[in-house]
RNA sequence: GGGCCUGUGGCUUAGCCUGGAUAUAGCGCCGGCCUUCUAAGCCGGAUGUCGGGGGUUCGAAUCCCCCCAGGUCCGCCA
C-alpha cells in the first residue's frame, strides 16, 4: 500500500464496498450506512436493523445472509453479532499501514496541505475599558484554540478582534481621563496598563450613577463624535453645551492604551490576533451610510420619529417565538447610527473578505446575531457569519461583577497558576535553572488553564473554583505534558535511534498496536473542530492519548530492547507520539516542554 | 410572560444533531505497584431512577409533548 494513502479510508472504503455488493446480492439496494462502534473490538459495524425491517427479516438473520455472501478480504474480518456486522481490520497489515502512512508526514503530521479556504475568526472583542476578567476568559481561549485547528486543517486563517472604540464604554473611558485627577482615585492592582485607566472608567461609571446630567453629556458627546469620525476630522475639538472636553483623536488613543495592557494578558495565555479592526473604520469609510441606505430599501424597513428600524413581525411564526422583539432599530431618531448598526456594516465588510467567518460570542449574543443575520440577508447577503457560543464563567457566589468588585481578574489567575506549578516543579526537580524552572511552571500553569476552558462544551457553564482551574492531575494538560516529556526523554538518550529503515511489522505488543491506532485519530479530531468547531474533543483525545502512551511505556522497554529492528520500531513509535502529542498540545495553545 | 442553552455516580464530564450491542472518562474514596527508559505515572475495586412525567419506536441519555431547576436574552445600551 502507498504511504500516502490514508489506511482509515482504504480499509473503510473496501468493507462498504463488499457490504454493497453482498447487499445487492440479497435484492437490497440501499446504500449501507457503516459506523463506527462506540465499544467493543472491531473497527466498523454495519448496523441491521433498519434494513432488515425494510427487508422483512430478523436482524441477526440479515446480518449472517450478508455475512454469508461477502467476498473474504485480506484486510478485514467480518462477524456477526445480535444484528451487527462487525469488521475488524487485520490487526497486524492495518497498524503497520496506519504506522507508515503517519510516518511519511514526518514533521508536519496533523498539518493538513492547504485547503485555499480564508477563514476569519473574530473573537475575544472585550471593551477596551479594563482588564480581562475570568468571566469571558473563555472567549480568547476557545478563539484560539479555533484558529489553530483551522490552520492545521489547511485553511488560512485571520484571528480578528473587533475593538469598540464607538460607544459608551469607550466615551466614559475618555471622559474619565480628561476630567478626573488621578490623585482622587485609588491605587491601581497593578503597572499595567489596562488596569491602571480601568480606575478612571470605574470612576466616571460612579458619577454617572449619581449625577443625572452624565448621560445626557456623554450621549452628545458622542453624537459629535461620531460626526467628527464620519467627516475624517480626528483633530477635531469634541464639545459639549460650548465646553471643549476631548479631541476625536483622544479616543482612539485611549482604548488603544487599555488595549495595550489586554494585549499582554493575551499573549500571556498564548493567544495571538492577526488584526484589531476599529469599529470607527466603519463610520470613517461611509459603510455605515451604506448600510443605512441598503437597509432602507428593505421591504421590512419602516421609520418612526426619523429613527429607522426593521419590523420583524413576519418572521415571528418561523422563528417560534411570539414575544420576538418586533422592531430592530438601526438609527436613533436624530440619525446617528448604532451599535448593532455598525456590527451589520462590519459583517459586511468582513464577509466580502474571506470565504467563512466565525464569531465566538458569549450567551449572551445569540438575540443580537439572529438580528444581524436578519439584516444581512435583507441586504442580499447569501453567506452568513457562523457562530460558537460559551456561557458564561461565574463564582461560586454568583455571577462575577467588576461593580460588586465581586470579579476574578485574568492577570491573577495567570499568576497564580503560574505560582502553583512552580510549587509542583519544586516538589520534583532540583536539577533546574531559574531560567528552567521558570519555562516549566509557565508552560503547566499556563496549559492547564487553557485546557481546563476548552474541555467542556462550551454551551456548558462553568462555575469558577481555584483549585479546579488550577488543576494538575489526571485529566489535565499536566498529565498530557507529562507523556510528552517522557517520550523526549527516551529519544533524548539516543537521538539517531530510529534513524534509516524502520520495520513496523516489529510492533505488535497489544500497548503497541493501540497506541497506533489512537496516535491516527489526530485528523480527524482536528477536522472535527476546524469544519464543525467542536475545538473541545481535542481535550479527551490527548488524554486518551497520553493514557496509551503510558501503558506502552509500562509495557514495552525502549532502549534496553535488546532486538535492533524491534528496538528501532519502538524508537519511532516514541517519535512518532511526541510529534503527535506535541502537535495536539499546539492546538489547544498549550506548550509541551521537553522535560518536567 | 415568551425564546434559546444547560441538567448524566458525592463532584466534574463525553455521548444527544444523525435512536441501536454492557452509558465515556477524570477527581475524590478503597486496595496494590518505584534495585527496571521521569510514580505529574500504572493496575484493580466500589459508586448511575442519564432532572421528573407522558408519548413515538422492535429499541430512547439520544426524537416529540408537558413540568421542574439553573443560565441567558427580549433597549432609539454596547
Amino acid at each position: 500500500m502507498d504511504a500516502s494513502v490514508d489506511p482509515v479510508g482504504y480499509y473503510t472504503d473496501a468493507f462498504t464496498s463488499t457490504v454493497s455488493e453482498a447487499l445487492r446480492s440479497l435484492g437490497i439496494q440501499d446504500e449501507p450506512i457503516i459506523e463506527r462502534p462506540r465499544k467493543g473490538e472491531s473497527d466498523l459495524c454495519l448496523p441491521c436493523f433498519n434494513l432488515a425491517k425494510r427487508a422483512g427479516l430478523r436482524p441477526d438473520t440479515l446480518a449472517t445472509m450478508v455475512l454469508e455472501r461477502m467476498l473474504p478480504s485480506e484486510l478485514f474480518h467480518v462477524s456477526s453479532v445480535s444484528g451487527y456486522l462487525n469488521c475488524t481490520f487485520e490487526p497486524g497489515r492495518y497498524v503497520k499501514d496506519l504506522a507508515v502512512h503517519m510516518w511519511s508526514r514526518g514533521g508536519d503530521i496533523g498539518l493538513s496541505p492547504p485547503n485555499g479556504e480564508r477563514v476569519t475568526v473574530e473573537h475575544t472583542s472585550a471593551n477596551p475599558n479594563g482588564p480581562f476578567h475570568v468571566g469571558r476568559a473563555r472567549n480568547p481561549v476557545l478563539g484560539d484554540t479555533l484558529v489553530r485547528m483551522l490552520r492545521a486543517d489547511g485553511s488560512e486563517v485571520e484571528a480578528q478582534y473587533w475593538v469598540n472604540d464607538m460607544g459608551k464604554q469607550a466615551m466614559l473611558l475618555v471622559w474619565g481621563m480628561h476630567n478626573i485627577d488621578a490623585s482622587e482615585l485609588g491605587p491601581a492592582e497593578r503597572e499595567k496598563k489596562d488596569h491602571q485607566l480601568v480606575r478612571f472608567y470605574q470612576a466616571a461609571n460612579a458619577k454617572m450613577e449619581t449625577d443625572p446630567s452624565m448621560e445626557p453629556l456623554i450621549n452628545v458627546l458622542l453624537r459629535n463624535y461620531e460626526a467628527a469620525v464620519a467627516s475624517l476630522d480626528m483633530d477635531r475639538v469634541i464639545s459639549a453645551e460650548g465646553r471643549p472636553v476631548i479631541r476625536a483623536k483622544d479616543v482612539r488613543s485611549a482604548c488603544e492604551l487599555v488595549l495595550d495592557g489586554m494585549k499582554s494578558s493575551l499573549s500571556d495565555l498564548n493567544v495571538a490576533m492577526d488584526s484589531f479592526v476599529y469599529e470607527s473604520k466603519v463610520v470613517s469609510d461611509g459603510s455605515l451610510q451604506r448600510v443605512i441606505e441598503g437597509l432602507r430599501k428593505s421591504p421590512l424597513c419602516r421609520e418612526e420619529n426619523g429613527a429607522l428600524y426593521l419590523d420583524l413581525t413576519g418572521l415571528v411564526d418561523e422563528q417560534k417565538d411570539e414575544e420576538f422583539k418586533k422592531r430592530f432599530v438601526l438609527t436613533r431618531s436624530d440619525g446617528s447610527g448604532l451599535y448593532t448598526t455598525r456590527d451589520i456594516g462590519y459583517h459586511l465588510w468582513k464577509l466580502s473578505m474571506c470565504d467563512r467567518a466565525i464569531n465566538v460570542l458569549g450567551e449572551d449574543h445569540k438575540y443580537q446575531s439572529l438580528q444581524l443575520s436578519i439584516a444581512l440577508k435583507e441586504l442580499g447577503q447569501e453567506r452568513l457569519p457562523e457562530t460558537m457560543f460559551y456561557s458564561f464563567v461565574s463564582l461560586p457566589e454568583g455571577k462575577m461583577s467588576t461593580r460588586r468588585n465581586r470579579v476574578v481578574f485574568l492577570d491573577d489567575l495567570l499568576d497564580e497558576a503560574v505560582s502553583n506549578a512552580r510549587e509542583e516543579v519544586l516538589k520534583r526537580r532540583s536539577d533546574l535553572s531559574p531560567e528552567g524552572l521558570e519555562a516549566i511552571s509557565r508552560s503547566v500553569g499556563i496549559g492547564a488553564l487553557r485546557f481546563n476552558m476548552v474541555r467542556v462544551q462550551p454551551d456548558k457553564q462553568i462555575v469558577f473554583r481555584w483549585e479546579e482551574a488550577l488543576n494538575f492531575d489526571g485529566a489535565s494538560a499536566p498529565f498530557v505534558q507529562y507523556s510528552h516529556a517522557r517520550a523526549c526523554s527516551i529519544l533524548g538518550k539516543d537521538p539517531s535511534g530510529f534513524l534509516g529503515e524502520v520495520d513496523w511489522s516489529m510492533l505488535v505488543e497489544p500497548s503497541e498496536m493501540k497506541l497506533v491506532r489512537k496516535l491516527s485519530e489526530l485528523g480527524p479530531v482536528i477536522s472535527l473542530g476546524a469544519r464543525e468547531r467542536k475545538v473541545h474533543l481535542m481535550a479527551p483525545y490527548l488524554v486518551e492519548l497520553a493514557s496509551f502512551f503510558n501503558e506502552f511505556y509500562r509495557d514495552c522497554p525502549v532502549l534496553k530492547e535488546e532486538d535492533p529492528s524491534r528496538r528501532k520500531a519502538r524508537m519511532a513509535l516514541v517519535e512518532l507520539s511526541r510529534r503527535v502529542l506535541g502537535r495536539g498540545l499546539w492546538c489547544l495553545g498549550i506548550d509541551a516542554p521537553m522535560s518536567m
